[in-house]
DNA sequence: TTCGTACGTTGTACGTCGTACGGCGTACGA
DNA sequence: TCGTACGCCGTACGACGTACAACGTACGAA
């Protein structure tokens, strides 16, 4: 609306990445992005080949935030550094989660952290071959604990408790009869979650730990 | 088009399906739909109360393929099967990995599942918590894995050395200077990925052994 | 100073989407 | 036989991405 300056492509994903941050990813149209910017809808086509261009260049720059390891120092802090930087960004923007491992159009920040992660490993005595696994492993529990998250809603697994009661109860399943059929499934939802909540940091960070270790115990055997 | 019988949940939920994994999802449309079925877009109102909901019950029956965890048996060899099964249905439904773990609305096979992974954890010995845990690092891992397989269009890395050169090249850079800016990914990209082309099966059940036998190790400890 | 050219900007328009609404036929209990 | 309820669908509306052609303006050459 209100702020016309002058356009470019900085100027898009910029706004394009607050809007989506702002509202949701479903709010980005290129209408009311192009309002956002004081512009015409068309305009943006001057700067953004397209839609699907303006969402690479918007992922690639939640790339740009996260921090490269470092090659010198203890590849396992270096490692455990990537991944605690990498779920921030994609806590700040929940809409990129299931874009930034679509390999497809690579970015340049994209690229130059596949570098430095893949630097790490090697000098750290992975060989090829288990860097490779290393780096899968790791990105696979990252991007789909911040899909996990990201389901969630960002409030704890209350929610789910509440909703699935609702769920249970309206397939003609009495509330307390939860137990009967789910006994399992209750104790969780109401023992343990309600209560201190599943702290979401602490969890992946346990849970990245367990693979960092089990990484250790592999690094520089044969495999 | 052709098939027109009387319509109904089951078919229309059926057909959705396939026609998924037969097109993708972006193809999923209630007139695209409603053609197949031989119907009118509007009759699928009758048997779903909307988009929304239509994919809740795509994703529901993509629950209903996985084999659940005996609570008899071996725990670790138990997840694995589940855990192979899940990756098995996310790959025969690529359309249904970015949408399976939002725990908004979990349909009735959702919620069986979710029962039996926690029975199995609990009576192999783990604490409410641990179990919690233990469920989640598992399936951040095989969702996170299954939206990396989904990332590379089913293809090996080959795809991705290509999109990289070509994106190195574009950034006005020779192509053979990518091993100039890019040593380690070039090493990976050239020496390994091409070669015997990364097993895909492999590499997941390599990453699955290292956290499940890392949670072996927690079993039953303080935490 | 004038003017040609190139480029950023935009209004309009097309095809597609999800779905609200109201009318249509038909099967079935009274 | 007929009223009613329900499965079905044609039409229409607003929003989407974007092709296209017209418009303004900045700027180097004359």
């Amino acid at each position: 609306m209100a702020p016309s300056a002058r356009l470019s492509r900085e100027r898009v994903l910029r706004e394009a990445v607050a809007l989506a941050d702002r509202e949701g990813i479903e709010a980005v149209t290129m209408r009311r992005l192009a309002d956002g910017l004081g512009a015409g809808a068309m305009s943006l086509y001057h700067h953004v080949p397209g839609k699907d261009a303006l969402l690479d260049g918007m992922v690639d720059r939640v790339f740009a935030e996260i921090e490269p390891p470092s090659p010198n120092g203890d590849w396992k802090a270096e490692m455990r550094r990537r991944a605690l930087s990498t779920r921030e960004a994609l806590h700040r923007h929940p809409w990129a989660v299931g874009r930034m491992e679509s390999t497809k159009t690579p970015g340049p920040a994209d690229l130059r952290l596949h570098e430095a992660v893949l630097r790490c490993l090697r000098e750290a005595g992975f060989s090829v071959e288990m860097a490779v696994q290393a780096y899968s492993v790791q990105d696979a529990y990252i991007y789909g604990y911040a899909l996990q998250e990201r389901g969630m809603g960002y409030a704890t697994q209350e929610q789910f408790a509440e909703t699935a009661s609702q769920r249970v109860e309206q397939m003609d399943t009495a509330i307390e009869e939860l137990a009967r059929a789910y006994p399992y499934l209750a104790e969780v939802v109401a023992g343990h979650v309600a209560q201190h909540g599943h702290n979401l940091s602490e969890a992946f960070e346990f849970g990245l730990d367990v693979i960092l270790d089990g990484l250790e115990r592999l690094r520089g055997d044969g495999v």
